[in-house]
DNA sequence: GCGACAG
DNA sequence: ATCTTGTCGC
């Protein structure tokens, strides 16, 4: 419906970027939303290793909620109009993600979304799910498979479920959270209009014994496919 | 200045 | 992010 304020994902230079995310930040509710979530969606890329012909393919798989019954793919591949640079990483896969939702029936919108990288857990507080989730004015969870900033708290349980805070500079910016026995944790934070446990509580009840939630794990291969063919 | 560094 | 079959371990 509204995908109204995308110019906050398409800065000129990484001055301007920087003031942006700064901006949004600002404008992230780290609260609930009101409504329970009736479909959630999966964001991710896929982008061919070689800087050359980067173009970012972008997925947006829409699983009904709390079924998990797949609702809807869509997707979009565009020129990367940034390169990778850590803590920039919104500016590089923001836009085509936000297209892969347009590209949605509108009766399909999600209103939940599980993107693939960090939230809150960021040097400006600013990850990628905030810029989304900001962008779009949507509920949006950061689910990062490694570390950008800060260092677990205590010692991380071994077992599926097991879960420690993820701190920096003294502040809480994410739970890392053991999905699976043997496998590295997921880092979970605030994307936009959920409070920290509601991202943890959403992400536990998306899994389905593989090591990402349901909707992360479905973008996921949705990407590669889009790349490929298939 | 040096090291770290989501995807 | 991506290149890739089998293989070791719980």
């Amino acid at each position: 419906m509204d995908i109204s304020r995308t110019d906050l994902l398409r800065p000129a230079t990484l001055r301007d970027a920087t003031a942006i995310q700064r901006r949004i930040a600002d404008l992230v509710d780290p609260r609930d939303s009101a409504a329970a979530p009736s479909r959630a969606a999966g964001l991710d890329v896929s982008a061919n290793i070689r800087a050359a012909d980067a173009v970012i393919h972008a997925a947006a798989v829409v699983l009904d909620w709390p079924s998990l019954a797949l609702a809807a793919t869509g997707g979009a591949s565009e020129p990367a109009p940034f390169p990778y640079v850590p803590g920039y990483l919104g500016f590089r896969e923001a836009p085509a993600l936000a297209a892969a939702i347009a590209s949605l029936p509108a009766e399909v919108r999600p209103d939940l979304l599980f993107v693939d990288g960090q939230g809150w857990a960021h040097p400006r507080r600013c990850g990628i799910a905030c810029q989304i989730g900001v962008a779009l004015d949507l509920p949006a969870i950061g689910v990062a498979k490694s570390i950008l900033v800060g260092e677990i708290a205590g010692t991380l349980g071994p077992a599926p479920g097991d879960a420690a805070r993820l701190v920096w500079k003294g502040e809480t910016v994410a739970v890392a959270l053991r999905t699976r026995a043997r496998a590295n944790p997921l880092f979970i934070s605030v994307g936009h209009r959920v409070s920290l446990d509601g991202a943890v509580a959403h992400v536990r009840a998306a899994l389905r014994g593989y090591r990402l939630p349901e909707p992360t794990r479905l973008a996921h291969l949705a990407a590669n496919v889009r790349r490929r063919g298939g």
